[in-house]
DNA sequence: CTGATAAATATTGTGCACAATCAAAACGTG
DNA sequence: CACGTTTTGATTGTGCACAATATTTATCAG
């Protein structure tokens, strides 16, 4: 078979190059992110309590995980390990006691100063133009919206 | 601050937009995947294993991991659940005893039919030009390959 | 007010990822 | 040959992801 139409080929699939790229992408953060004591999916939770918290509002459960695209099965125990390491606390809301709010701690909210550095140390070690990272940025939103569209039926 | 430059925004990470599109696209190949009972990892150990099998070689360990990028605390486990599936065998070599050859077996092999129409399957529910697919996939590629070099010193 | 339904979070179980460590086998050098 | 190093894979432990289910609370129809 022509090996460019063997469409199983590995280097083929934009699916793994995602893939791969993904796992490359987070091994350059870990050891900043390890300065910090956070993993990658908690640096993603602290950037959205940050971003709500600078707009004044508390954050739930939901809202991190419609942002996030995370479910509580993954947010529940990390959620958990963030608040014994008191960067935030969850508070059953008084008003609707379902739902539980994240305040940032003052831990939490002054890690924010030391994460500051964080995209540009990322970005100085990698010799890549900006505009290109820009232009990878918008065609992977605009992906995702596709994604998000109805799966096929069948 | 002016929110466009806001290096800790949410909406300006590549990495958040890489994250969640890859998700997305696991979660795209979850139901296809399902009918041949592998999971993601599964399937692109399976992407090689018939790469290699076609070539008539061998596939071990060690080969699977450098291709992957994926070390043996991840594999061993993933393989042996593998095997046990009735996919591949896992030999010790008589050559180097150290090594463990993957050799497909007639059930690993015949599953590559049924793995034909996933690629296709995928694509046709999502409205998205294949050249957009390959223009990504080359510059993730390049993007692979600059995160391959060396990290920062510091 | 009551029963049905929906929403928000928690729990359980499986399967990756990856760091750290270990053990066995192979290899290289003196 | 002996000793130190490298290669290969397995093991252990932690932390996501996600499906499935359960639990609690809220909401809504009648």
């Amino acid at each position: 078979m022509d090996p460019d139409k063997d469409f199983l080929a590995l280097d083929h699939q934009v699916c793994f190059a995602l893939y791969a790229v993904n796992r490359a992408v987070t091994a350059r953060y870990r050891p900043l992110l390890a300065e910090l004591e956070l993993t990658y999916p908690q640096y993603l939770v602290m950037l959205v309590l940050w971003e709500q918290d600078q707009a004044g509002q508390v954050c739930c459960v939901s809202d991190l995980g419609k942002r996030l695209r995370l479910d509580s099965g993954t947010l529940t125990p990390l959620l958990k390990r963030m608040e014994a390491r008191g960067l935030i606390e969850r508070q059953r809301s008084l008003s609707d006691e379902r739902v539980v709010t994240l305040p940032l701690t003052a831990a939490g909210r002054a890690l924010r100063e030391r994460a500051q550095a964080i995209p540009e140390q990322l970005l100085c070690g990698l010799d890549i133009a900006p505009e290109r990272l820009t232009a990878l940025r918008e065609e992977l939103r605009s992906l995702l919206s596709c994604l998000d569209g109805p799966a096929p039926s069948g």
